[in-house]
DNA sequence: GATATATTTGCGCAAATATGCAAATATACA
DNA sequence: TGTATATTTGCATATTTGCGCAAATATATC
């Protein structure tokens, strides 16, 4: 693991680790079909400007993805890739190093 | 997943998700035998008082423990804990819902 | 008790972050 | 073109956070 690559995983954990965001993943999370903003609104103590602000940071870290249709912007979580990160780290925490002190 | 589990949750990714202490994570998980800060220091751009500030926000997150030997405190990864942790928020993470929208 | 080493804590500072409001922008529709 | 809805952006503000330094504390050893 290098830094560059211990650096976006620490900003991809970062940007989990603010709860309105991570109740926006929830939300999303609970959610076959891709919601817009105004919807994901709701489940979070933020006004609109906000939830746009979170909805940004999640989607420069790839956790989620949106889509522009008419008025609104749909957005899904792209839950493989992000699942996927979160074992690769807990594979890496879980592993007991066999050399080194 | 109710409101404190997730102020939990995002407390553990916020405690992981900053640079310098996923640097003393990944430290500390190279390491068969648990380590002191002052050791832990060289890994990770800050001085003795920010890798134990670093260290206590760890602790006091369930990633470290730690145990006074003498004059030095060891600190040691929690590794199952933590492992399981991440890989339930993957579990949710990855599985679609089969209800609601 | 005096000294050395390891760790924590108080303090101040600078940078980052989260937020609301109002204005700006994008799009749809009458 | 004008209006309504959805989203973003600029701005100001309050809070949090990470940091170093110096002092305090804890423990071991002389």
């Amino acid at each position: 693991m290098n830094e560059k690559e211990a650096q976006e995983l620490a900003n991809l954990l970062k940007a989990l680790g603010e709860f309105n965001r991570l109740s926006l993943v929830y939300q999303l999370c609970q959610c076959k079909a891709p919601q817009n903003a105004m919807c994901l609104c709701e489940c979070c103590s933020v006004d609109a400007s906000g939830v746009s602000r979170h909805l940004k940071v999640l989607s420069q870290e790839g956790i989620v993805s949106s889509e522009r249709k008419g008025r609104e912007i749909q957005y899904s979580l792209n839950r493989a890739e992000v699942s996927k990160r979160l074992r690769e780290l807990a594979d890496i925490i879980e592993a007991e190093p066999s050399f080194k002190t």
